[in-house]
DNA sequence: GTCGATGTTATCAA
DNA sequence: TTTGATAACATCGA
């Protein structure tokens, strides 16, 4: 569920609610997803929090031993600041006790996530970040053109592989493709240069304004820091709305199942060219 | 009971 | 070699 927009704004609220603050304890009620061990983490407890960034859709909360604590959110993950008096929801795996005599809990219905502790000079080395593509609001335009004619690639697909760029999902790339008017299944290498162009202008319009809405919630599964859902959903032009008119020419939204995901564009305004 | 879900990855096919 | 298709991970809810 979460993607570049909504994990950049669950980074604002840990950055303000994290830096300067330092763990006290850790309750572990489940430990499967803590990486490289349990026993990494009990001896989180006395160490401060000095940054919090993100890349793609991965979290970093940095340490003041020269370690990090790299996160990824998955499908359902959520990491949230609460008051200890705060109901604890189902499938809460970990609570931090901070020295504000907050909490810091992470919750994930589906364990797909995972957090890994390690030196802040290794990050790079983490499985998951090897292979990543430049992050999607930091790539330039030159190099994000030119990436994309370095391969011959369904866009997609291409967007959702994270290789070329990362950090959109499903949702954002449906609504990118749709804001370039650019067809699903267009062939990267056949795109010309100015409808490259105005697909990363669409990318960077459209995730900054999601950043701005504060995410996207569906189903009411993410929320921010605070427990905030998102707004996004609301300006979703096709994302999951199949059948219904496209805000472009008021066609009937097109769904189409790409890589056993779904995927909606308006089949009028999104047309593939260059044969 | 069946199907699908916003992410990633291993494996296999073309 | 490159790209795509599929299943798998675990759980919930329609």
């Amino acid at each position: 569920m979460p993607e570049l927009p909504e994990v950049e704004t669950i980074a604002r609220g840990l950055r303000r609610a994290l830096v300067g603050r330092r763990i006290e304890r850790l309750s572990i009620q489940r430990d499967d997803q803590l990486r490289p061990s349990r026993a990494a983490f009990e001896r989180l407890p006395g160490l401060g929090v000095t940054g919090v960034d993100r890349y793609g859709k991965h979290l970093f909360i940095e340490l003041d031993d020269g370690r990090t604590l790299a996160v990824h959110l998955r499908m359902t993950g959520q990491l949230r600041i609460h008051a200890p008096a705060d109901e604890e929801l189902p499938h809460t795996h970990l609570v931090f006790g901070l020295d504000d005599g907050r909490q810091l809990r992470w919750r994930d219905v589906r364990r797909f996530g995972w957090l890994h502790l390690i030196e802040t000079a290794a990050v790079g080395e983490l499985p998951s970040l090897r292979g990543l593509g430049p992050d999607a609001l930091a790539v330039g335009e030159a190099e994000f053109v030119a990436r994309l004619g370095a391969v011959r690639r369904a866009m997609k697909p291409l967007l959702l592989a994270q290789d070329v760029v990362c950090g959109l999902g499903n949702i954002y790339a449906d609504e990118v493709l749709w804001r370039a008017r650019i067809h699903p299944l267009q062939r990267s290498d056949r795109l010309s240069r100015p409808r490259a162009r105005r697909l990363y202008a669409a990318m960077r319009e459209t995730l900054e304004q999601a950043i701005a809405a504060g995410g996207s919630s569906i189903d009411g599964e993410y929320v921010d820091a605070g427990g905030a859902p998102g707004a996004y959903q609301a300006e979703h032009a096709v994302y999951g709305r199949a059948g219904q008119p496209a805000p472009c020419c008021g066609r009937p939204v097109k769904r189409l199942v790409i890589n056993a995901r779904s995927t909606c564009y308006c089949p009028r305004c999104q047309k593939k060219v260059g044969a």
